[in-house]
DNA sequence: TGTACATCAGTGAACGCGCGTTCACTGATGTAC
DNA sequence: TGTACATCAGTGAACGCGCGTTCACTGATGTAC
């Protein structure tokens, strides 16, 4: 533990201040987060909280990137204990973003849930972490690729061809286009998915066993990925 | 225009709240609805608007319900126009749900994104318009099937059966489990991806044509639905 | 057709509340010589 | 090692603001006889 007394007080008292936020965000959503409400919560005069935090949207910054780096740190975690093949490790990947979204709803929602109005979450800080989870998705499919375990790469609309070769100039791979239009929609089908549990918006079709649905779920998008063969 | 003067101008009126509430809705969110803001803007003092609405939740109610209804509406009217092949009546039906959500982000975030702290949609008013859109959809998955256009149904998870069977029976369905499974996968990779859209979500991986990424993914929800053969 | 009464839309004042942000300040901690 | 100065966390008061909801009221519209 460096740093001066100082200094270490002034760490813990914004970790204090992030996890305080991280409550009320589940309590009252980020709309009617108040910096007020934290630094009652703190134990300390309203104004204080100013000498760690610009203003509210910077704690809304705060708590997004918070989230962000949990998120990833925990899909991390699981891919890296998954077994070499590329199905158990975007199966791995799957399952923990549902996890860590099923444990952590509000959070979720700051992340993929509606925009907050009047915020925008500032690029330059939220970008690093926010991309973890689509990069390492990108990269075991561009291993997979390249180990010759994708089964088929089927049509990718040539209208969106440079948009796919600034994806994967940015992200290093080396995947034929069939293959990034397969994650892209895997992806948004994937985290589509984990929102429609987490937000509640099977409606009236519940379903008992909603693990159980969406390990069917990611099933399906393996083969669909060419990852695995149909059941 | 039938009616006493008096009721013509309650129903006047109640448009005018609506009308203003979607507009408030769009700027700050639901989160920050607010019934003096719609009284000022109807150019009224703000208790009077309890005559038309309880309270502030009555009116978020009323503006679900307003979405849900349009939304049913659009779709409705797509699908009606489409061409009687089951492939153009879900590409219809997934187009108008998409241009729907692009033209009303801020409605489409109430009905599809994060709930709203502190506020449940009572299920009694709000059911009956909010399953027209995958009523819908599940029809025409159940009348291809019984024109033996729904090429293959997949497997589905046993631990589901009471749960698919129970859509079946609401529904009035006659579709295999296999068939159920890949229509809920499809509904909710569909929705996924009109909310990665909306909220902007596919974040450094922008997209310069976002119709056309769309589209590809309706083809290819398509085959997954045994709908088209691949392409 | 005219009158008496009931209904109901809208008023205005009030209740008690919370919010973000600024500012001059006090007093403890840290640093340079 | 001791002292003078700089840094900085936290205080307390204030600014101006908006919110939901209740209540007794006025006056116009509608209805029953």
């Amino acid at each position: 533990m460096p740093g001066t007394p100082r200094q270490r007080a002034r760490e813990q008292t914004l970790d204090d201040i992030t996890r305080i936020g991280r409550r009320h965000l589940a309590e009252v959503g980020a709309a009617a987060l108040s910096l007020r409400a934290v630094a009652r919560e703190l134990g300390v005069v309203s104004s204080a909280v100013y000498r760690y935090v610009a203003n509210r949207d910077d704690l809304l910054t705060l708590l997004v990137v918070d989230a962000y780096t949990e998120l990833g740190d925990a899909v991390d975690a699981a891919v890296g204990a998954a077994g070499p093949a590329a199905v158990d490790r975007f199966t791995a990947l799957a399952r923990a973003v549902r996890a860590w979204a099923v444990r952590e709803p509000s959070r979720w929602a700051l992340l993929y849930g509606s925009p907050v109005p009047g915020y925008a979450a500032p690029a330059e800080r939220t970008t690093a972490q926010g991309i973890r989870v689509i990069t390492l998705f990108a990269h075991i499919m561009d291993d997979a690729w390249r180990a010759g375990d994708v089964d088929g790469a089927g049509a990718a609309p040539p209208g969106l061809a440079a948009d796919y070769q600034a994806i994967r100039d940015q992200l290093s791979l080396s995947v034929p286009d069939g293959v990034i239009a397969a994650t892209v929609q895997a992806w948004s089908a994937l985290f589509g998915a984990v929102s429609f549990e987490v937000f509640g918006q099977y409606g009236a079709a519940t379903f008992g066993d909603p693990e159980a649905l969406f390990d069917h779920t990611v099933e399906r998008l393996a083969v669909q990925l060419g990852l695995a063969a149909a059941a």
